[in-house]
DNA sequence: AGTTTTCATGTAAACGCTTACAAAGACAGA
DNA sequence: TCTGTCTTTGTAAGCGTTTACATGAAAACT
């Protein structure tokens, strides 16, 4: 373990050299004789010397952090893109500065503002609230920055995501080839570009297997369980009631199983539920859900790829990667009720 | 958002008094004329101004972030704790630095001394593997830190847990009043405090009921779903095999039920099954988990709590703090088949 | 051998801030 | 009005590094 306060100057001195010398070898300076860099390193080791974070950042080097600005922590989702980025972090000895905006807007503006000031070299932000706000001065600034599933409305910038809209899209074709023609719908938080993504794809689903599209079956929600609950009682309420429920995301999925069940309903034999994301629960649940994978582990490592890429190379070109989503079917679906025919039919028809 | 660089000079140019003035601006020193004080926030607010962390920490002040070191990120154990730690510092406007030490000993130690070494301004650390390695240190050296979930075998150090022994027991006695008598237990790694108090707690439970000890009947584990299903597998195995597994934690716990299943047991009718934790999980998955809950997001309030009187008061005692842990009993336990009145008599019975 | 080139090393200034200390006002008591 | 005290403000040094520049020694030329 380290000892009190030891500084380039202690080592200096044990190793008879200037303190220069020292600061060249801990950057991996060619200019240092290996004879030299030898005796200083051994010199460091004896004293147990830690070099000075701050001090480094502050005389122009790089910080050695790079900052992860989170919505909240509440659903496995997150936790599944951190440990992606903090398995790439590990490999390059990065830390890891976590912030947790509680889903406020301003916070996140906030704290862009504070981390770009010098506190990490690179920032990481998932699910995004308003990055209009911040994304022109980070631009400018040059500061590198990946944004984490949202789908840039307006300028260009370097993102990653999952293909929200073709997975919604797989998702309700499912449901349709399965027979069903009643399919209730709820939504995420639809200032979120990934929201939108998905709602667009089940309209587009519809549209292709010639399903009208009715508002009713449409329940609005925010991506929290409660809303699942709620959202599926609200649609089981409507006259001629859906016979399936796709939900923008897992945990909503669970919700809404909740609010079946306590309406006596039988999943899937009565209602079918279909999820998005495929959270750890989704497998554990009973029925365990079928639902569409997001891979939250390899976006956040491959998102933490390129903020390294852009951290050695700030010129590089931006780009947004989207990557592939995946039905996973399990046991929450079956096709409808009585009417296999159908759904045979359905499967294959246009 | 901020502007380039805008420094302390910058703000006591525009604002007409010396930079020392604006420091105590920043700090709130009393001695500045509240007139003063204005003019110099006004100037402040004017050019967006932020001050640099890493400067303010160099120059002896406080770095204004706290430390978490965590095994790994692969549970909803751990988000839970982080999510009571996070909320408690976001309320004090401190930052987290998050290391994960993916269950390497000797990374714990070295993450530790870089820490300590003027990164951050407290450590939490959570499920520590050996910490006797560096609590001596720490303690000299009066660096506050804060161990959550770890019984400290050896030295007094500021802790917070929960009622491990406590629980196990409650746990295994539920099982027993329901019937059970041969009640198998999976382990969790057995260097970790809380495995041992589980363990012990299980086998005080049975003294207390008269019911003999067997080694046959506990499988070593390591806390990871893996361990959980292999272990119920063995325990199905031996002769005269448990009316009822108990497991050190849910994730176990689920591994064991699939292992059940896959036998073509039901749960619980034929065999009981039991977590620890209540991780969020264990209330979605069929049969409902009934379990130990821990209270893991007070715990992580709690230890924050602990470290932010640390921070104020480096002198004050230190303290473990046990918060207690309770039976949530939901639907993977039933009183051992047919033998009700077994089960009466033994609820009722010493 | 003398001169230039190259490379290793030392030195000083700067990064943006805190803080002890000095200086200068303000104000009271005499 | 003068002295002493208290309060506000300015100043300089230093925190532990990096980095541009200067220096000196060794190596490579002629």
């Amino acid at each position: 373990m380290t000892n009190q306060k030891t500084t380039i100057v202690d080592v200096a001195a044990k190793a008879g050299v200037s303190f220069g010398t020292v600061s060249r070898v801990i950057n991996n300076d060619v200019h240092v004789r290996p004879a030299t860099r030898e005796r200083v390193l051994q010199a460091m080791e004896q004293l147990g010397f830690v070099a000075n974070r701050q001090a480094r950042s502050l005389a122009g080097g790089k910080t050695g952090a790079i900052g992860l600005l989170v919505p909240d922590l509440g659903t496995g989702y997150i936790g599944e893109i951190i440990r992606g980025i903090d398995a790439e972090l590990t490999l390059q000895e990065l830390d890891l500065i976590l912030y947790t905006t509680h889903r406020t807007a301003s916070k996140e503006a906030n704290y862009v503002a504070n981390l770009a000031q010098g506190m990490v070299d690179g920032l990481l932000l998932v699910l995004p609230r308003n990055p209009a706000d911040y994304v022109g001065t980070l631009t400018q600034r040059n500061f590198p920055f990946v944004l984490i599933d949202h789908q840039g409305t307006g300028k260009e910038c370097p993102a990653v995501g999952a293909t929200n809209w073709q997975g919604a899209f797989d998702a309700a074709e499912h449901l349709l080839k399965l027979g069903h023609r009643r399919i209730g719908f709820i939504t995420g938080s639809m200032d979120l570009g990934c929201a939108q993504d998905r709602l667009a794809g089940y309209r587009a689903a519809l549209r292709t297997h010639h399903v009208p599209y009715t508002e009713e079956l449409v329940y609005e929600g925010t991506f929290f369980q409660p809303d699942g609950f709620t959202g599926a009682l609200a649609l089981l309420d409507v006259p001629d009631p859906p016979t399936a429920i796709f939900a923008s995301n897992d945990v909503m999925a669970m919700g809404a199983m909740d609010a079946i069940r306590q309406r006596g309903l039988r999943i899937p034999d009565d209602i079918a539920v279909l999820g998005f994301d495929d959270i750890p629960q989704a497998e554990m649940v009973r029925p365990a859900l079928t639902t569409i994978q997001q891979p939250l582990e390899k976006m956040g490592r491959v998102a933490t790829q390129m903020l390294l890429d852009l951290l050695e190379a700030p010129e590089s070109k931006i780009q947004r990667i989207e990557l592939p989503t995946k039905l996973i079917i399990r046991d929450s679906c079956c096709p409808r009720q009585g009417s296999y025919a159908d759904a045979h039919n359905a499967a294959y028809s246009a």
